[in-house]
Parts: C-alpha cells; structure tokens; sequence
DNA sequence: CTCCTGTCCTGCCGGC
DNA sequence: TGCCGGCAGGACAGGA
C-alpha cells in the first residue's frame, strides 16, 4: 500500500502526537514482522521524549531527544492510527505495536501481513545505514529535476517502470505512482530506462513531484486498507489516470473517442503496469 | 555490477 | 454456500 503520498501522509498524522512528547510505554504485540522488533525496542523508547519526526523515501524516522531514533516502514499492508486520551482502546486483530504517550494518546501500529518494519538507530548514523545510504534523491525536495534522474538511469537497460521502482534510482516512488507518473509523462512503461530524452527525463522528473504532490494533499490513495491517522479514507484513487483502469478509457488523449478501451494491464517482473499506449510511446 | 525470480504474510475477490 | 487460485501498495536474498 503505502508509497510516499501514504507515508508522508502518516507522519503528518503522527507528527503532532509524538513530538515534543514523552512516550510512558511502547507495547509490542507481536515482534515477528518481515524484520524482528528487537527484544530492546520497548526498552529503549519507552520513558523517551520524541524530538522529531522526519521521511525518507517511504521510511518514518523517528527522533528521540537522547539520541537514539527508530526507523519505521508500514511496508504493504500497515497504517498507523492515533486513539485519543479520552477514547478507550481494545487491541484489535493485527495491532502489532502500542505507542502510549504520557498525556494519554495512542499510536498504534496495525499491519495484517506484517510486511512492515521497526528497527532502532540512532539520529547520527541512520542516513548512512542499510537502505538510505544507497537511496536516491527525494522527488519533493529542491534538488529533484531531469537531470538529476536522467544520471540515475544512465546505462539502464531495464525498462523505465521497473527502474522507477528501484528506490537507489528515486525514493518513494511505488507500482500506483510509478504507472500515473509514466502516464502523465506519455512515455510508453516497456522503453529502455537509459534510452530516454534529455526532454523525456525533464517531463517524468515533473511528473512524478507532481502525483506525489496532489497525492499528498489528497490524503493518499486508499485502495483497500489504507486510513489516515484519524480513520480517514485519503481520496487520490479517484483520480487514478491508469492505474486499477484496466479496460476504461483514458482521458485527454487521441484515443479519447475510440470504441475501444485503451488502458492496459501488463505484468513486468510479476506486477501490474496500468497504461496507455496510445499515448504513451 | 545489473537484472530477474522467488519469498515473506494475510485478506479479499472472482470463478467454479 | 464453500473452496481454491490469483492477486495486492514493498523489499530483499540469491542466482544467472
């Protein structure tokens, strides 16, 4: 589920509970995730003050004013959600962690297929650990543009959606974003990633920033399992241009008034790819 | 190196 | 109704 636009959508939910804040106790559930909660997690978070929360790509970096920090991916299947002081709260089926903070509200980490991850670092040596010191550029920040991820492509051979989902190419990109951005782009899924126009790369580069962004102030996409922090559906899905369309009719383009349909669904490397290829060359 | 396949896990949906 | 296969937003290991 979640890609940048879910995240970045998460912390802003979390942000305002956990910061500043003395977390009184961290309640592990169930430790077993993709990667195993370490015995020492709640040991080491619990009676900590959070100083800040940040994202990379689609990680959740979690400060704490002593200096340790926790790394937190909701991989597939997870989302978080805030209970507040006054609200009771049963654990429910696939609430893996339990954040209490000290002035009464809840985080909780809920994640059915438990793809997701928790691990512990610290604020000086996160950025050059494991997936981050590889990582490419973050799409929203200042440096992002064609240039930049015409270098990242250089020599690739592998088509051009696959290479957007390699996250050492662009942080944060997913399979729902990387098959809009290709789309609003026109470039046809299947091109060689290397074999793209200076012009090319220019276009893409704008319109990946520009799903994530109208994603982010859309509150994500929810397609199954995806709320907010508050319980909120995000609404971008319904303004999906490909993806989940299999079968429509794509708008704004020449086969706009064709009898038939012209988004596709192909697989590359066992996913979907949503497109068009009458616009998309 | 690069690239591709398989795997982790649970839930849901469509077909029979 | 019930069972079964296929599929799902991600990341990583291992092999070619």
């Amino acid at each position: 589920m979640p890609e940048l636009p879910e995240v970045e959508t998460t912390r802003r939910g979390i942000d305002p509970v956990f910061t500043g804040q003395r977390i009184a106790q961290v309640i592990v559930r169930r430790h077993d995730l993709r990667v195993a909660i370490p015995p020492s997690f709640s040991a080491i978070l619990s009676n900590n003050t959070v100083q800040s929360t940040h994202r990379r790509g689609k990680y959740m970096i979690v400060c704490m004013r002593d200096g340790a920090a926790f790394i937190w991916h909701l991989g597939m299947s997870g989302r978080a959600s805030i209970h507040g002081a006054g609200q009771g709260y049963t654990p429910e089926k696939h609430d893996h962690v339990i954040f209490e903070m000290e002035t009464g509200p809840r985080i909780v980490f809920n994640d059915p297929r438990r793809f997701g991850m928790m691990y512990l670092s610290t604020q000086d040596s996160w950025q050059t650990e494991k997936p981050f010191s590889a990582m490419g550029p973050e799409p929203l920040g200042n440096g992002f543009n064609g240039p930049v991820l015409a270098a990242r492509l250089t020599g690739k051979r592998v088509n051009i959606k696959n290479a957007l989902l390699d996250q050492r190419v662009v942080a944060g990109v997913g399979n729902i974003y990387a098959c809009e951005a290709l789309y609003e782009a026109a470039i046809n899924p299947l091109r060689a990633a290397g074999d793209l126009s200076a012009a090319e790369a220019d276009n893409l580069a704008a319109a990946i920033r520009g799903v994530l962004e109208r994603a982010i102030a859309a509150g994500g996409s929810s397609l199954k399992d995806f709320k907010q922090t508050d319980g909120q559906l995000g609404y971008f899905q319904h303004s999906f241009s490909v993806y989940d369309r299999e079968g429509q009719v794509c708008s704004g383009c020449a086969c706009g008034g064709r009898e038939e349909p012209c988004i596709k669904r192909i697989v590359q490397s066992g996913r979907s790819t949503f497109y068009c290829p009458v616009k998309q060359r």
